[in-house]
DNA sequence: CGTGGGACCTGAACGC
DNA sequence: TGCGTTCAGGTCCCAC
């Protein structure tokens, strides 16, 4: 599910509810979800603090428990929001954190890849993580970009280069910069990488604007859908017209990861 | 260093 | 209706 656009979303939903609020407890029906710390342990930790405030970086949510930190990724099919019950409202539910007001922030994720794991600091996310794409200058793009023969597009997944690019925007933001997703990034001009650079803040601002894609699992904190698979130009469009030009749309994988594109607007 | 395959999981969509 | 296959917004680990 979610990539920047989506988790941005989620954060800013949810931040009323839980910012400011005291944890008084946190429930499991698959302790897996958990990444090894025993729910007894995650309780402890957490139990009479108060959450001081809700950040994203990259995909990974973090939350700030005032000396210690959850930190959430959503994977393909997490969802978060409150819920008045500690096993939430769909049957996905597998963690909760109960708070003063007599809510649950509840973790949904019916793939169970997404995981909530108990951490001291956030430093471990700045070692795996790129930059964040949305205030990432030109320069520092040209520079992180450099010296690479790598496909574009597996580049750009990358999250160690840059935190919060997945598959969909990828797509998007290669069809408006006219880059061919295979194109090895050393043999991009700079002209274009700084096209590239451009078209990817484009589409995950766009994202945010339309509070994500709701293309199946993915819905904000308030439970509705955002508006963003509405806007797409490429992706999941195979054999439909390129949005840009009218060209169908050719499906391929690049790095294992389904991939939509444009022949005629992306030429390798 | 880079890539390809598989693992982790479940549900939806589609073909027969 | 039911069964089998394929695909899915992500990441990690291992072999080559």
């Amino acid at each position: 599910m979610p990539e920047l656009p989506e988790v941005e979303t989620v954060v800013r939903g949810l931040r009323p509810d839980v910012v400011g609020r005291t944890v008084t407890g946190a429930w499991t029906d698959w302790p897996r979800v958990l990444d090894g710390t025993p729910l007894a342990e995650v309780t402890a930790a957490l139990k009479g603090r108060t959450v001081a405030g809700l950040v994203r970086r990259g995909k990974y949510i973090g939350m700030d428990c005032d000396g210690c930190y959850l930190v959430i990724h959503l994977r393909m099919t997490g969802r978060l929001y409150m819920s008045e019950r500690p096993e939430g409202d769909d049957r996905w539910v597998h963690f909760s954190l109960a708070l003063d007001d007599g809510r649950h922030m509840a973790f949904s994720d019916s793939r169970k890849f997404g995981r909530v794991t108990l951490c001291s600091s956030l430093d471990f996310l700045e070692e795996k993580l790129g930059p964040e794409p949305l205030t990432l200058s030109d320069a520092d793009f040209a520079n992180i970009i450099q010296g690479s023969s790598r496909a574009v597009k597996t580049f750009i997944l990358d999250q160690s280069k840059i935190a919060g690019v997945g598959n969909i925007y990828a797509d998007e933001s290669l069809l408006r910069a006219g880059i061919h997703p295979l194109t090895p990034v050393n043999k991009l001009s700079k002209a274009r990488t700084r096209k590239l650079g451009a078209e990817i803040r484009r589409v995950l601002q766009d994202g945010i604007d339309h509070e994500g894609a709701s293309i199946s699992w993915y819905r904000k904190p308030d439970g509705n859908k955002g508006e963003s698979q509405q806007h797409f130009l490429v992706y999941g469009r195979t054999d439909l017209p390129c949005k840009l030009c009218g060209t169908a749309v050719q499906r391929t994988v690049v790095g294992q990861r389904g991939t939509h594109f444009c022949p005629k607007c992306q030429r390798l």
